[in-house]
DNA sequence: TAGCTGAAGTAATCCGTATTAGCAGATTCG
DNA sequence: CGAATCTGCTAATACGGATTACTTCAGCTA
């Protein structure tokens, strides 16, 4: 249409036309305008096969991303995420034709994957997967995962939530108020965000003089505990202690604190306005294509935690005189 | 690695080694070998190049999928959308790079636009521009609209939610009732979802001995127009004459009914339950991807309305004596 | 006028796979 | 015994775009 051959195209289509390459700019500009008005794009399988960037970053979720039950989790991340793939003009895929067999969980390396049609890939979910994990890095795939991870065969590149020193401030704080015997409800293994949350709380106990801290890994025995001041892992936990407190007649925080260690910010099944902190979850979203832009041009396994922020709440009070 | 030529991996690969092309059992038992050592996948980018088909369907939308503040609106739709997309093994890519300056709205044809990156394209959108339509259509691009629309050039394929019968049985409820004197309060045209509703508004006043229905631009009139009924063509129209009629000591319904045409499933400033019917949305999330997929292998420009399931509500009654 | 230089653009090649036509050797047929 | 058929495999090519080496032509120099 424009008179000129493919390779022409190509260098215009790429910018090349200002460098080393000649192009006159009668010619460019009648090339642009062709595509202009064909609204010409150049095909991304291709181009990938090339080796050379796409301009499409994937997102990769084990659960499918809009249904509501994980919508209120993800919801926040993928704000920033679009938020800035938008302003790096990028378009995101969804590795939504990821499924195996009907009840399993997706899998990033299926026969058919198509991994490696982006340029990269933000990696989402509260777990993932060690093997793909390594197989990621071995395979130098650039990728960067929204959570801290532990290495795999190798640092993996992150952003993640600094929950050591935010668990670590509230219990200072609780140790402020006259706390001396707490407890951490939860597994505090698993997911990298439970042992950190689980060694958050651990140091700070030992931080603070004549405080004792206690590990329960389920709530049954936690009101024979005598702590003051439990640390829910999960603000579900939290909601399901208060319950249960409630129901024995224990006034929240008269008789016993609570801390939820999880997201304040989703709306659960309770209104408890609970004293813990907030992850910073569209911020690290954000964060995670900066990061990955980064990882493309320059390499690397960048690994950044960000900063939870406190959130006083109504939960977390002096302990009830003896 | 297996002494044979990339032509034959690729039959075996494909299990094509077992009808009409021939390799023997030895040799793709051999192959067949090496691959499960090596790990080895075909490359997605060069199988697409060859197949013409990148297997991504396109989700445009005028704003931002993800901020909170449309979330509700968009997202039972893409609940269906990505269900269905990933029974089809599609990706989904998200135009999110359709940015233009700070504060307009995106558009379907910049000239940056990278629409043809996908194989075909869903369109969401309450209004979708008649231009960009029309161009859709002449250019051949395959796509889909959520929402009815109206003819851009030629028939728009579509998947909607049928409003006129679902109003034309409200309006008969509200006339079973006794009502007599009905108003439709919005402005009946823009969207072509307002103008189905006040359609159904009038066929069904039409179509009910005895009834009178007058068509109110805004609620102003309203309280003058001694209707007993109104029809509220937004959810958000509905709330805010509950709010006024309360204020003028009318009770909802004793006084005055009110029927909202809008979507009483999305959580709205208001927990009144309206009378009023359902949007099928996931259901037109999920038939707009069948119906593409049609479109990409058949062509043609289909066009369905799925039906509105009515909700009781709370707030239709019948009118107070006289 | 031969020789050189720079500008503008293009033919040829490659990326990794799927597909098709075809080839060499063995077997069967007439 | 030559021709046809079958068997098992591969060379060649297409897909769409990026890259590189090269061609062509005009203008300039000595």
């Amino acid at each position: 249409m424009a008179g000129v051959s493919q390779t022409t195209v190509s260098l215009v289509l790429n910018g090349r036309a200002e460098g080393e390459v000649r192009i006159s700019p009668e010619t460019r500009d009648r090339v642009l305008q062709v595509i202009r008005e064909t609204g010409y794009v150049a095909d991304p399988a291709a181009r990938r096969l090339v080796e050379r960037r796409n301009r499409i970053y994937g997102v990769f979720t084990y659960e499918a991303v809009f249904p509501a039950e994980s919508a209120d989790f993800y919801h926040p991340f993928l704000v920033g995420i679009e938020e800035c793939a938008e302003e790096a003009g990028c378009d995101l895929l969804l590795f939504t034709s990821a499924k195996v067999e009907q009840g399993e969980r997706r899998r990033i390396f299926s026969a058919e994957s198509r991994i490696r049609l982006a340029d990269g890939c933000v990696l989402l979910g509260r777990t993932i997967d060690r093997d793909d994990l390594s197989r990621l890095l071995s395979e130098g795939i650039p990728f960067v995962s929204v959570g801290r991870r532990d290495d795999a065969g190798g640092p993996v590149p992150y952003v993640g939530a600094d929950y050591p020193p935010a668990v670590r401030a509230l219990v200072g704080r609780a140790a402020a108020l006259g706390h001396r015997r707490m407890a951490y409800v939860g597994s505090g293994q698993g997911p990298e965000s439970y042992a950190d949350r689980l060694r958050g709380f651990t140091e700070g106990v030992a931080a603070a003089p004549g405080v004792e801290g206690v590990h329960l890994t389920s709530a049954d025995g936690l009101f024979d505990a005598g702590a003051t001041v439990v640390f829910a892992e999960e603000l579900a936990d939290g909601a399901a202690i208060a319950e249960v407190a409630r129901a024995r007649g224990l006034d929240v925080p008269r008789d016993l604190s609570i801390v939820a260690l999880g997201a304040p910010t989703r709306p659960v099944s309770t209104d408890i306005d609970f004293a813990g902190f907030r992850i910073p979850r569209r911020e690290m979203g954000r964060r995670a294509v900066e990061l990955l832009t980064h990882v493309l041009e320059h390499g690397g396994a960048p690994q950044e935690l960000l900063a939870c922020e406190l959130v006083e709440g109504s939960t977390l009070a002096p302990p009830a005189q003896r």
